[in-house]
DNA sequence: GTATTTCGTTCACATAGGTTAAGAAAATCG
DNA sequence: CGATTTTCTTAACCTATGTGAACGAAATAC
């Protein structure tokens, strides 16, 4: 199959429109395809785990369709999610994917999901060869880097409820789609506790 | 005072280094000139505040010499430390900075610290007009990303005491130069506690 | 160098969230 | 569809950390 055929399935649209909206910029054809040559298309049924702890994770994952997240195994074997990622969002063991080294985290569908991959060679290549794409990934792990202290800060600083109720209005959308033991993992949380605080702040 | 004779002084070498190590790669006369040009020595005691919520925060940080940290206030008034900054390292309010909206942290220093710090301006100018500072700023931010991840992820995994054993073992050269209260917030826990934790650590 | 403030420690008590267990509700499977 | 598994809820009890207060030690100011 061509990549123009591709391009027409697989959301490589979705894509232009993430880096165009991040950049706040268009970029031209030849960066575009650019890009989409090195971008090839997943699909995994809900449930797959896709990036595992002690394995080397070298692609990270931009979603067009579905749902997914991140978590970590503690030494009891709990998972604790650090990130839920849908359509137009993208996912990896960045710590893995940017080192080298043995991946620490894991991640899985929560959704039948469509994924575009892109493997570190290339990604670095790309960079390389095209500086918007430096611009890219810098303005799209600012943007990431500055949500993400926000909520470590939150994580310290607010209760449980509270960081629900944040939760509840930030992203609404995600309750219909994501399972209450995983956003009670999120919240640092266990279940019942998530139980316990729901009844309470109906009160 | 020319800026030959500015470079002499004021850790302009140890910003050089900074990037070069950064991006692995050695930048020319023409690009540290360039960036030399657009960042400005600043020279602050002890315990000053230099970046405080709700005020614009369009500046960042590179600490020469010195030492600092970012911290939150909650509700109640208390203190939330999320970062410490010493020498060769980068602080500054990055939500303010990148979005241009008000500012949400505080910052202050811990000793008598020098900086250079750049504009929002000429950061973005020194972007558009040498691309390896998209590069520098993204392996930068990368880099911290990645780190403060693994922060979020203990924290919400780790006890206090094994977040602090982990401390201690990471950087214990900052036990000399840090205030056990500050230790202690940034460990998500009350003086109290800390003390009680270093008192159970040594049985 | 003394006075004052800040910092670190200890303790008794309070509380948010964890743990264990059980049952109800919902989703999935055959 | 009914059977099975998974998820959600409730409740009683437990534990890590918070709270408030007191005191000595250290740092800072005058």
């Amino acid at each position: 199959m061509s990549l123009e055929m591709n391009m027409k399935n697989h959301g490589y649209a979705i894509l232009r429109n993430n880096i165009e909206n991040t950049i706040n910029l268009k970029i031209n054809d030849e960066e575009f395809h650019a890009i989409c040559s090195k971008m090839s298309p997943k699909i995994l049924k809900k449930n797959k785990l896709f990036i595992q702890e002690g394995q080397y994770s070298d692609e990270v994952h931009f979603i067009t369709k579905g749902a997914c997240y991140a978590f970590d195994v503690d030494d009891k074997g709990d998972k604790h999610t650090f990130q839920f990622s849908i359509e137009e969002h993208w996912i990896g063991d960045l710590y893995s994917f940017f080192s080298g080294n043995l991946g620490i985290y894991n991640a899985e569908t929560i959704e039948d999901t469509n994924f575009l991959v892109i493997k570190r060679k290339d990604f670095e290549k790309l960079c390389d060869d095209y500086p918007i794409f430096d611009r890219f990934f810098r303005i799209l792990i600012q943007n990431a880097f500055v949500a993400l202290q926000y909520r470590l800060v939150k994580s310290q600083t607010e209760s449980a409820a509270d960081r629900y109720k944040a939760f509840l209005k930030k992203t609404p959308h995600l309750l219909q789609r994501i399972p209450q033991y995983l956003i009670a993992s999120y919240l640092g949380i266990k279940p019942q506790s998530l139980s316990r605080i729901k009844k309470d702040v109906l009160k």
